[in-house]
DNA sequence: ATCGTGACTGGGA
DNA sequence: ATCCCAGCCACGA
């Protein structure tokens, strides 16, 4: 099944990115790098907001996506930038005393994308 | 095809 | 510890 469908804009890599980021658990968090590698592009977590930016607005949970720091770097990019806090702490997340996620406690992995 | 930008990351000073 | 720089991939004009 393995196929490539590169046709019209928004449909190759973000269509993996989507895929990956709407199984982060709920009360989890991950890193644009995790997502990054597991779709094939370690060395490009950037391109992943790219996807996520394209993805605002859709269901994915964008707001479990934070920077290999534990910061809510898009939050910004949610309309609200204090909803992302307030969405992550609703799903159970816990945050540190400058504001970041706890990575060592909430940073998840997500499956290899094949 | 080329240039510029971006919700990143890692390493060096 | 902080700040700066370079690399990387994909998209839009």
């Amino acid at each position: 099944m393995s196929k490539k469908v590169k046709n019209k804009s928004g449909d190759d890599f973000f269509d993996r990115v989507y895929s990956v980021v709407s199984k982060i658990p709920k009360g989890k968090v991950t890193t644009y790098g995790a997502i990054a590698e597991v779709c094939g592009i370690q060395s490009s977590a950037r391109t992943v907001g790219g996807a996520l930016n394209a993805a605002a607005g859709s269901d994915l949970p964008c707001h479990r996506v934070v920077n290999r720091n534990g910061t809510l770097t898009g939050k910004h990019h949610f309309g609200d930038p204090d909803l992302m806090e307030d969405l992550l702490k609703s799903e159970g997340v816990t945050f540190r005393d400058n504001g970041d996620v706890e990575m060592g406690k909430h940073f998840w992995i997500p499956p290899k994308f094949k």
